[in-house]
DNA sequence: GATTCAGAATCAATCGTTTTACTGAATACG
DNA sequence: CGTATTCAGTAAAACGATTGATTCTGAATC
């Protein structure tokens, strides 16, 4: 046999059964009165005819509808995002909301989908690895649908965020490698207008300038080729770095294949290649990448409990917090004297 | 000004507007007649009130809420899948479908999750990498929510599924390392239970025997890790393959690890090794994988616009196709003579 | 000036729930 | 025995849209 889209009613169920069509509400909600009786004869008629509740006319009167929205960009090209929005994902589930997957692009203008999450009445919004503008933002919040954002910030917005440490991440890699006494390091941003790139940028020039050392600078697309690409102009010049600090980790094993492969260099002997993220091909043994660990799973934590719990209390002050990574010693960096490989360091802010 | 909860509706554009609810919807809905006068008046009070239509309420009347289920699993330890939901994400956005996302384990009963699915009246669903029961199955389609597939297929099951040509393609790897003259080979397998690992290894088992050629077999869990370790101990036996294909890509490169870094193995020198999928990685330099490509594009095309057509007609009999892939011939496999690595060689079925 | 008629606007029913207020029955209590 | 007090159950009003039926315009026709 076969029904025609599913349309079992509350009205049905309640025939069925011979009861009202509120008890039938009442069985299934747990909420209110009803004897042990009419609750099973309610679930067996229930079940008799494959009845579900239908979740959009409930939220119609409810005004509550356990969705949230999820856009996320990058997930194609950097896995630190694929991490982020699987964990995201099934947290969410966890917690027992649904999700509305959005998946963008990098630079892509959010304002054409925000509306459709609006529509269908997200409870609050998650961003990863794209940006909503300030006055997108301050429109959700104003309509009393939180935002949270991983790994973005929008400086002044009313809007909760959950960053790595990036700046002091950056500081954390200058040291070691001018404790490992490289004389001619070089940083390979990402695009130009991301704050994770930048961040990270400023605090390893910080410390550069401090011990007045000069950097080189490359950039690339947070991508695997454009890094390589950007690798051999950097190491072909002649007077070539002796470090690479790279944006991320897809960009440094781009750089390490460059080096290694392209132009026959010896990681890191004659370059050390560090990464930001630690994505798991950076512990594969091909690479064995020196970077900044992302505190991915405390980031996911932190931003889905603050999400939720500004959407029970909506008049709570949305939270900020930077949270710091670990250096990650591994082995395509110089290090310092006492230190060796398979170390991991945890940043001090 | 802090609005609470979005509350603005139809009915407060209408009153601002001048003019009745309905109008405010047919203004809406592009159907329906309505003077450009009208409509503009009530664009303007909807801008001015940022109003925006409920979907929930919308879809209650229309009894479409243009949703699709998406069930993915692997997502995290397989990059292929990764560019699956990327792919089939930006896809369904294009044609307007709003996609509700469940992330499982590969294993993971869906048991508990399609029912959320129904209740959220998703119109179709989308299963990739996980399986779904066959009764549940005929379930989802009995209530007239159409089941498309990628990669996977329950025999017998009235749903779509859309898969590459598995079967075939380990018979082209067998062919290949036939005629390079390989001696013994060996199957690394992914997880017992899954189609796409069983097909490439009949078919890589069904040319060998026709040569009466015996193959070594190890298995692992379709991770890097659980790879490498299978490679070792297929490598450090007294008499070792000398060719391995792998049941995906993942796993080759962590065989290939193994072998390189692990054994200090010639590549494809002292063992040759194969993969199946053509993720990223497999083109990187330090792996030049040879492996068979999967048609993930024309898979995710036709798996979506199968989904939506069904949707659309509900008695059409669900479609199911099966897609050839491509050996891409790069440098982890020694060649018989006359052919050369960089080759694209499409399969023929 | 009356009649028609098409197009525009409105009315009101409807979708499938939740939930408030209310009714009845059963129990407890003095 | 009469009256409170519970507790289960029900009726009916929402929720915010769409849409078929209906009424209202006003221009066109005679």
């Amino acid at each position: 046999m076969k029904y025609s889209r599913n349309s079992v009613t509350s009205i049905e169920v309640a025939k069925l059964a011979g009861v009202s069509q509120s008890s039938v509400s009442r069985a299934f909600s747990h909420e209110g009165p009803v004897s042990v009786k009419t609750r099973r004869k309610v679930l067996d008629a229930a079940r008799k005819l494959g009845y579900q509740p239908n979740a959009m006319a409930r939220s119609l009167i409810t005004r509550r509808t356990s969705m949230v929205g999820m856009v996320i960009a990058n997930v194609h090209n950097n896995p630190f995002y694929t991490e982020v929005l699987d964990l995201l994902s099934r947290k969410f589930q966890k917690l027992g909301q649904k999700v509305m997957l959005f998946i963008v692009n990098r630079d892509q203008n959010l304002d054409d989908i925000l509306p459709q999450l609006l529509e269908y009445q997200v409870e609050g919004i998650l961003v990863t690895a794209a940006t909503l503008s300030s006055t997108m933002a301050e429109e959700c919040e104003r309509w009393g649908r939180p935002v949270a954002m991983i790994n973005r910030y929008v400086p002044g917005v009313h809007a909760s965020w959950f960053c790595c440490a990036n700046y002091e991440g950056g500081k954390m890699v200058a040291k070691l490698l001018l404790d490992a006494n490289h004389q001619r390091p070089a940083f390979l941003a990402g695009s130009e207008d991301t704050t994770t790139s930048i961040d990270r940028e400023r605090g390893f020039m910080e410390i550069l300038n401090q011990e007045k050392v000069e950097a080189l600078r490359e950039i690339g697309e947070y991508t695997y080729q454009d890094a390589y690409d950007a690798a051999i102009r950097l190491l072909d010049r002649k007077d070539p770095p002796d470090a690479i600090f790279c944006a991320n980790d897809i960009m440094a094993l781009g750089v390490m294949d460059a080096a290694k492969n392209g132009l026959g260099l010896k990681i890191p002997e004659e370059v050390s290649i560090i990464g930001f993220d630690d994505i798991p091909m950076s512990s594969w043994s091909s690479y064995s990448l020196t970077t900044v660990r992302q505190p991915i799973q405390r980031m996911v934590d932190a931003s889905v409990e603050e999400l939720l719990n500004r959407i029970e209390n909506p008049e709570r002050e949305p939270l900020q917090e930077v949270i710091p990574g670990e250096l990650v010693i591994r082995g395509s960096a110089r290090m310092p004297g006492g230190l060796s490989s398979g170390w991991v360091i945890s940043q001090d802010r």
